[in-house]
DNA sequence: ATGGTTGGTTACCAA
């Protein structure tokens, strides 16, 4: 089984792209972020086509958005208002899932978060920067929401545009970041918080190791972002306890970097045992 | 220190 998540930046746009990911690598569900665009315009046909039957999406104009596209039928599905804005930043479906990894989890259904997370603007400051403080406040308000809904033997997975590099060699230089809105220490322990509440555990660095140097997001700043490589891991999927022991792979799909008119972000993908 | 690019708008804002 397998998941993506994927900050697109104009669905509209892009939408071509998201159809060759369909079809490349056969995902079971694919989320999607910033797909900037009312839910009256979004292009839901051409996912339909692909065997795509079940979306789910929260959108609205020319910010954010946030949608979940499925092979699998939708159990429930919710939209949360974060921080007092209906501001299209995190949807939620429950799966069913296929009958083995019921057995194995000991659950039926398997939640599934897509988030946005606010970027947070430029100065690492909530007193002089609201946009700070509204991202730091999303993410407690996330922490809040798991350890209140969900313990640590549920069935969950968090996903999305995190906006924060956590890890020492999730950006390209953990010093030259120390200031630099999205790898701050105060970010860090924030959602350091959110990834305690429920136990996570981050399904890409469960298969990268620590030391190595790993991104899902390049700036349209650089001439040629293979060549200067200043990259930066914005973009997570993590997963509770129990599915740590189905997790079978995962993908970064940087080649999507290369295209033609490419989002700044590439695909995240993990794969769960069946 | 500064500026570099992109998408959605339709004048700049957000990233």
């Amino acid at each position: 089984m397998r998941i993506v998540t994927w900050n697109i930046n104009s669905v509209r746009l892009r939408a071509p792209m998201v159809v060759q990911l369909m079809r490349e690598e056969s995902p079971d569900v694919i989320c999607l972020q910033e797909t900037k665009t009312l839910d009256e315009f979004f292009p839901h046909e051409a996912f339909e086509a692909e065997g795509y039957a079940h979306i789910h999406i929260n959108g609205m104009k020319s910010y954010n958005g946030v949608c979940i596209l499925s092979r699998l039928p939708f159990e429930g599905t919710d939209i949360h208002s974060r921080v007092g804005k209906d501001d299209c930043r995190h949807i939620e479906v429950s799966l069913r899932l296929p009958s083995a990894l019921q057995t194995r989890l000991g659950s039926d259904t398997l939640d599934i978060h897509n988030l946005y997370i606010p970027a947070g603007g430029d100065e690492p400051d909530r007193k002089i920067n609201e946009k700070f403080g509204h991202k730091l406040d999303f993410i407690d308000e996330m922490t809040e929401f798991f350890s209140k809904k969900y313990n640590k033997k549920d069935a969950v997975i968090t996903l999305g545009d995190f906006n924060i590099a956590p890890r020492e060699h999730d950006v390209w230089s953990s010093k030259q970041l120390q200031k630099v809105v999205s790898h701050t220490p105060i970010e860090l322990e924030h959602l350091g918080r959110m990834y305690d509440s429920i136990g996570w555990e981050d399904a890409i660095r469960h298969f990268v190791p620590d030391e190595e140097k790993c991104y899902s997001w390049w700036s349209y700043r650089n001439r040629d972002f293979r060549k200067s490589n200043r990259g930066r891991r914005l973009d997570h999927i993590w997963v509770t306890q129990p599915l740590v022991d189905n997790l079978k792979g995962y993908k970064i799909l940087d080649s999507y970097r290369e295209m033609t008119k490419p989002s700044d972000h590439v695909p995240v993908m993990i794969e769960l045992q069946k």
